[in-house]
DNA sequence: CGCTAATGTATCGTCGTGCGATATATCGAT
DNA sequence: ATCGATATATCGCACGACGATACATTAGCG
């Protein structure tokens, strides 16, 4: 029997999963199905966004103009691919910078139940 | 002008509350009041829950068993007293670890973005 | 050829929870 | 007396993650 992962509660992605599709967008534009599918795959396995999730985050991104679309019907599949724009990066490094502003406030907070955290790469 | 300073906002705190609250009364019982003023001030005024908040979530933990009350009627004030349960250090110790997968997650997935965290007291 | 699984996007209703507003009561200070 | 701090409680709203469902195309397999 396969190993199964168990995923995050859905209640700790509130708050990131925006974060975490901005970061993929601003590495190289990509349409929704490959954005769902790298997050899972670079999370090994815990953070599984269904397509109920995705969709709609992407069009409320895209509401807020943080990120653009083109539809690409050259090939059989029809793809949306997704942009981010400049408003998108702004809001990208502020929210990062929220991120890791809330994460040592836990680690304040949470004394000594936060293990300490392995170092990573700078800005 | 007194210094404003930001609040995380709510979708930030959503599944990390419960931890917060279960790690002050792991160092020792408290009121409500009193709980929500110490988080409030550990975070340097970065995490105010509102009473709204405050008081929905401990009964919900106390529906949970993970803590229990006492009202305390002996002062002037009605105070109810909460206590952690087994249980609830036993989902204490979950949760946080789960916390920090998740934010070692995050790290990962965020590559550029997460600044490289201060070390903290070990477990 | 027919079947199934993977690819690809979309929307709907439900549920949980953080929040502001509101209510109520006591106490100390002015 | 009046006001702010202390102390708990509940209500309705907003918002987002989720499972279910729908639909269309393509690839692989027997």
């Amino acid at each position: 029997m396969a190993k199964k992962v168990d995923k995050f509660e859905s209640d700790l992605l509130r708050g990131s999963l925006d974060l975490m599709v901005l970061a993929v967008l601003d590495q190289e534009d990509q349409y929704g199905y490959i954005i769902q599918k790298k997050i899972r795959e670079a999370s090994g396995e815990k953070v599984s966004m269904s397509a109920g999730t995705m969709y709609p985050l992407l069009h409320r991104l895209e509401g807020e103009k943080l990120i653009r679309s083109r539809w690409d019907d050259s090939t059989g599949r029809r793809r949306k691919w997704y942009a981010i724009t400049a408003a998108g990066r702004k809001r990208l490094t502020k929210q990062a910078n929220q991120w890791n502003q809330y994460v040592q406030c836990m680690a304040g907070l949470m004394q000594g139940y936060c293990k300490p955290i392995p170092k990573l790469g700078s800005n």
